[in-house]
RNA sequence: CGAGGCGUGGCUCAGCCCGGUAGAGCACCUGCUUUGGGAGCAGGGGGUCGCAGGUUCAAAUCCUGCCGCCUCGACCA
């Protein structure tokens, strides 16, 4: 025993540590192509899990789906200035198609605001097609200079909002709504604890007139940008010039949104709960929520346990929990513990044929280690309960986490003092000057992550200039 | 693109200095014994040594060029 197999240790190298349980979890792995990924089957399970619980919430607010094509003609980028001077350098471009050269280049989408307020145009006449609340589920191409799995790819999967509106204040409404359904979905789904705020200039979208975020804390107290939100005024409606007639019979732009998650939130989840044996998931979107491992030594043994095992199993599925009997006999049950602990799934169930003698089993959570003998009787009804009581575990565990590692700096020396010893979010004052901003984060590598929402009545000074502040921000070293 | 490192069975790597039969561990296959926290023994299969050229009787090993990957920096959901 003792041979060093699993996962790195979260505490030697939390990077390796991140890259060891995407791979061996089997999350996904890297494609030919650089930057690339191949989502595996257990991965895109949770993606699937979390496509349900979006969607779910979005046609609750009145969303529909659509899809918009991959290739947008390349003038299309070029209609909003500041959409483009952001995106340009990240865009694929096909040149060549059918075996010639194309007349237009395209671009692959780096996202869809542009062929979509193309279409707009068409779709908008009158108040009266307002607003209108679309979504897609789609994939994206951003060539980055460097990636990471889940956290940064070059191809990524996501969905992507996209409303337009009669006025600026439903426009907004709408920016503000999906946020909270953003920040409902962290943490109530991937048990995420997140901050809400604005995004200061410099980190708002390409185009945007306001972006919004939600901040996630990972287990190396860096931050995630988990979700945003965009409030882009009337410049894609000006740029793609959509009007519509108002009860006036004017013609107005119209106020746009836009707002996306994407399958970085895996990474997001992976690294919020996690720990040295490897994934924790949160019920609610582990492909496999409970696994039920037998132990037998014979034929008599395995008859006698697998009649168990099958009602357990049967019993749990009918309640709708998502089970897994590993039954493979060519492994041992101890190979087996390491291996589900190492993937994640919340809840090991035991059965051997001493617990069938006694009617029991044992039953073990992930995220806590915590081992019990359960009686059988009683245990399947119980099941919804257990896995909701981990579910808020791991959010509460996460939150506490956060907070444990947010600080006030009240002056530039404690800021700096706090980065190097603890890190972790750093509540400061800033003085709103995107020169300052630029500074601390050459200085320090740290950046706003967001203006929140819940400011103190008085902001104090600026920790950078001593000025008076103008808001209280969050400041962390970032993904 | 700047700086470092690395390309050898599926994976992790040794061999390279000092040229001469391509290796180990893990994984895989077969059999027997095992199975309540990563099982043991025996046998077995599998490699154009990143690519191209050069030096040499002989290249994984030396030389040149190219390609790819990783880490760090500049860009970002």
């Amino acid at each position: 025993m003792a041979k060093s197999i699993g996962v790195t240790k979260q505490s030697e190298d939390f990077s390796r540590w991140y890259t060891d349980v995407v791979q061996k979890a089997e999350l996904a792995d890297y494609g030919p192509v650089k930057g690339t990924m191949v989502i595996r089957p257990y991965g895109y399970g949770i993606w699937e899990l979390m496509q349900q619980g979006l969607d779910g919430l979005f046609k609750a607010t009145g969303h529909v789906n659509a899809y918009f094509p991959l290739f947008i003609p390349e003038s299309f980028l070029k209609k909003e200035a500041e959409h483009v001077e952001g995106f340009a350098p990240e865009v694929a471009v096909v040149t060549h198609a059918g075996g010639k050269k194309l007349d237009e280049p395209l671009v692959v989408r780096p996202t869809s605001e542009t062929i979509i307020w193309h279409m707009y145009k068409k779709w908008i006449g009158s108040y009266r097609d307002l607003p209108l609340l679309i979504n897609q589920w789609a994939n994206v191409v951003r060539w980055e200079m460097r990636t990471r799995l889940f956290l940064r790819t070059t191809e990524f999967l996501w969905q992507e909002g996209h409303t337009a509106h009669a006025t600026a204040k439903e426009a907004e409404e709408e920016t503000q709504r999906m946020l909270a359904v953003y920040k409902k979905f962290a943490e109530e789904w991937m048990a995420m604890p997140v901050l809400t705020g604005r995004k200061s200039e410099s980190e708002k979208f390409a185009g945007a007139v306001a972006t919004y975020s939600i901040e996630a804390m990972m287990r190396d107290t860096k931050a995630l940008q988990a979700g945003t939100s965009h409030f882009l005024g009337q410049n894609f409606a000006k740029a793609f010039e959509v009007t519509f007639q108002n009860q006036q019979n004017e013609a107005e732009f119209v106020y746009a949104t836009s707002w996306g998650v994407s399958t970085r939130l895996i990474g997001g989840v992976i690294m919020t709960h996690g720990d040295d044996k490897g994934l924790i998931l949160p019920p609610r979107v582990a492909p496999i929520q409970v696994v039920i491992i037998p132990i037998f030594r014979d034929a008599e043994q395995k008859s006698l346990v697998m009649a168990e095992v099958d009602q357990l199993n049967q019993g749990l599925k009918a309640l709708g929990i998502r089970v897994k009997v590993d039954d493979d006999e060519t492994s041992s049950p101890g190979f087996k513990f390491n291996e589900w602990e190492m993937r994640g799934v919340p809840v090991r169930i035991e059965l051997g044929p001493k617990d069938v003698e006694k009617q029991q089993c044992v039953l073990v959570t992930r995220y806590n280690g915590e081992k019990s003998f359960l009686p059988l009787a009683g245990l399947v009804e119980s099941m919804p309960q257990r896995l909701d009581v981990v579910q808020k575990a791991l959010f509460q565990r996460a939150l506490t986490f956060q907070q444990e590692n947010t600080h006030r700096a009240n002056n530039w020396e404690e800021f700096q003092e706090i980065l190097e010893s603890k890190g972790g979010f750093i509540r400061a004052g800033w003085n709103g000057d995107p020169e300052v901003e630029a500074k601390i984060k050459e200085a320090t590598k740290a950046t706003i992550r967001n203006i929140p929402f819940d400011q103190p009545e008085n902001p104090g000074t600026c920790v950078f200039t001593g000025e008076p502040a103008q808001y209280e921000v969050i400041f962390a070293k970032a993904y």
